[in-house]
RNA sequence: AAGCAGGCCCGUUCUAUCGCCGCGGCAGCAGCCGGGGAGGAAAGUCCGGACAACACAGAGCACCUCGCUUCCUAACGGGAAGGGCCCCGAUGCAGAUUGGGGUACGGAAAGUGCCACAGAAAACAAACCGCUUCGAUUCGUUGGAGCAAGGGUGAAAACGUGGGGUAAGAGCCCACGGCUUUGUAUGGCAACAUACAUCGCGGUAAACCCCGGGGGUUGAAAGGCCAAAUAGGUUGCGGAUUACUGGAGCUGCUCGCUUCUAAUUUGCCGGUAGGCAAACACCGCAACGGGUAGGCCGAUGGAGCCUGCUAGUGAUGGCAGGCCUAGAUAAAUGAUAGAAGCCCCGCUUGCGGGGAACAGAAUCCGGCUUAUAGGGUUUGCUUUUUU
RNA sequence: GUUCCCGUAGUUCAAUGGAUAGAAUUUCAGAUUCCGGUUCUGAAGAUAGGGGUUCGAAUCCCUUCGGGAACA
């Protein structure tokens, strides 16, 4: 699943983050998301483990209201993988509000 | 009070809501309730152990590692106390006394090597300028013998200073002093210190080496169990067996070749005897090849933490009482709001704004090293003020 | 997680503990040419950081940093 992802899925970038998705029949359940901070980017382990988190509770949050109307009823299900590409740590305010502008957009792309 | 240096400690706290990961209960799932959820370095992986698998008669060699003494400890390359040496400060004319810091600190008197350049010479030999003496002399010098004090070179020059001695000199002799070997006495558990006698005098062992102590190897991806999957595969060895060969020779060994003997089935050649080729089930172990990439145990109650008493100068130990305090497996500790405390800035002097370091457990402990805003405490030194 | 190896000019490599760390290439300047190339001459440029041993350290020792490799 993951290679067919990154060798087939499509992908567009939402400072700070880059998204990769892909559509996929009859997917249980309906989203899978991987979340990514690359290693030579935040050398740290504390700074990687932490956007980490920031990233799944913004995407946590904002799930029910922006992205799960957009698939209701529909065949297919969809594989994300949401990679933070900024050069620094950002307050969650910032990455929240930048989350909601993914899933939104992932919401037209999928129509 | 300020500054500097060293040691030790803390390194935000509380509440609510939404999530995440374990644990316990309601005897299953789900759900509900209760309770818990990163650090002093969790880091680097530099040492030492626990634990596990394999190996192991005893001793020695090789290799690695440690190195003042005594003690602490499960152990250590860690720590405590003490000794020697070096550096800094104070007092003092000085000897010395005292305070602080550092110290890989066994042996150079077992042996070997090395000490660039310069210099006569870097420890064997030896002498550039010199010093003394005996000759020669064209009075400018020159040859032989002796010496190593002085000059010069160097990071380092044959222990330093003074005297005796001598043709001139030299630890050649003497006095004092420095370092050092051995012995005796005294003090100390000891390292060592002091005194006397005695032997000796370049450095280097983070050069080889010698002496003494220690070290079996590999690391939780250790190791054990279950499930799933693949090929009931190939080769070798052993067992069992009628049977998967055995004996002898060539050879240092293996392969191979020759010869003797025993033997099942099938195929081919052959009239037969016989010859050639192929195959041979089962069990165990090892290697090769192939497959799986899931779960459980190990794995979180321990050289454990807190408090008090106690032994000790101290590291640390003993006793009593109380407590349970993360356990994931691609990996949980995040977000929001409020309150309190701390720091900085601004001025309206009690309001507003901002900030809080280094950093995230992965089998577990004891150390070391490195990173760390800010705060507290304590010891020593210096300066100023007061009594 | 465990274990091991390496670090020298911009790059590729040298250097018994001993003058100012050497060579090729690169860069820059000059000469040659009408111009460029080639060639010639000259210059610049480095021991990963810190500490120790030593008269003297790229080399020996300790420590930190960075890079790489192996292992179910």
């Amino acid at each position: 699943m993951i290679n067919s992802l990154f060798h087939k899925g499509s992908s567009f970038f939402i400072y700070p983050y880059r998204i990769i998705f892909l559509r996929v029949d009859e997917l249980q359940p309906a989203v899978q998301v991987l979340l990514s901070v690359s290693k030579r980017r935040f050398r740290h382990a504390v700074h990687r483990n932490l956007l980490k988190r920031r990233m799944r509770e913004a995407y946590r949050v904002q799930k029910n209201e922006q992205l799960y109307p957009a698939l209701e009823n529909r065949s297919f299900g969809l594989l994300l993988a949401i990679q933070y590409v900024g050069k620094e740590v950002l307050d969650y305010a910032i990455m929240c509000k930048r989350m909601a502008d993914v899933l939104k957009r992932l919401g037209e792309e999928t129509q």
